[in-house]
DNA sequence: CTATTATATGTAAAATGAGACATAAGATCA
DNA sequence: TGATCTTATGTCTCATTTTACATATAATAG
């Protein structure tokens, strides 16, 4: 039971989900490839953490759809108990930033560019997703989903991405404005 | 030369550093252990990348302190020229908000006391960093050091620290806030 | 008709990273 | 004098993560 396995649990307390699935949703929080989630889930469901059934669709292939057990929910509980290891970000652009004056300011300026569209790309898938959210669970403007509905967890996440998301496209902006014209 | 080692290289454009300093200095752009980085050391330079000269100290154990080498700088320029990959983030913190009905208002009050404490923490180290910065470059209100500088990287660096850090204490209190008190 | 894409699951090997073990000089503190 | 801390470098093992290999159904595009 490590960090992923226990984001594949905390994904799962909402609801039962294919390993495929699982792969796609916990992107955003915990990177993870498929070649790991699917061995992961095999050692859970061993572990009695997870059960799954299988299920025919007619227009895709088969799946295995996962539910937490009892016993997965009292682990997420202690897990829960327990203090959240600090953050770890690595991000190649930062290393990169810090030797610029090496290049040409044109080189610099395609690398926050290119940065600046990848924020904005997210930012618009997620506000996409909470515009989805307040529709169907009618929030007031500024309203939070109620501490015990399901929707909390993916409320404030989807805050964070995007108040994140909003900070950095304003740091790409300004440290373009700061890149001079070429000829320097 | 993966990631790491191209950061390292980044960190020896500025100045020559040991694999000790080296080790500290990239934490907050790439977390790694010095035992990862001493072995790529040795390898940067064999490869040429880096060169290192034993410098001996009164007070502390000797040291081995690499400068980057024309082909270093070399490889730098080329990369620099690739596109950067996305930055990936890892946050435990992120797996456990998603369950977070599942347990106490108290517990999750913890996680985000705990965490909103850790964000203020980086926050005045950051301050104090810009600080001595703008002390001994002397620069006016809003001004960047030039692009050419070798201070350029460092600043957008930590403009984008202190930027990031605030977003995360803004989204701390707010969560905090929507935490309803006990005895629910 | 063929190629590609999305869905879906899996294994194996290689690279990367974390944690522990190991040593050592000099400083500080009790 | 002994214990601990900081600086300093190194190895080894184990866990984690990525990349590549592998297969299969159904839809879509050319």
């Amino acid at each position: 039971m490590n960090t992923l396995s226990y984001g594949l649990l905390s994904l799962l307390s909402h609801s039962p989900l294919s390993g495929y699935d699982l792969t796609l949703r916990i992107q955003p929080f915990w990177p993870a490839k498929h070649s790991q989630i699917y061995p992961l889930l095999s050692q859970m469901e061993k572990d009695e953490q997870v059960t799954f059934e299988t299920v025919a669709q007619s227009d895709k292939p088969d799946k295995k759809v996962y539910s937490i057990t009892d016993k997965g929910i009292d682990s997420l509980r202690e897990w829960l108990s327990e203090p959240a290891s600090a953050p770890v970000l690595r991000d190649e652009l930062m290393l990169k930033a810090y030797c610029v004056p090496l290049v040409d300011p044109s080189i610099t300026r395609d690398l926050f560019q290119s940065r600046l569209e990848y924020y904005r790309n997210n930012l618009q898938r997620y506000e996409e997703k909470i515009r989805k959210i307040k529709e169907t669970s009618d929030l007031d403007e500024g309203e939070v989903p109620a501490y015990r509905d399901p929707l909390f967890g993916a409320y404030i996440l989807l805050n964070k991405a995007l108040m994140s998301c909003r900070t950095n496209i304003e740091w790409c902006e300004w440290v373009l404005s700061a890149i001079p014209q070429d000829h320097t």
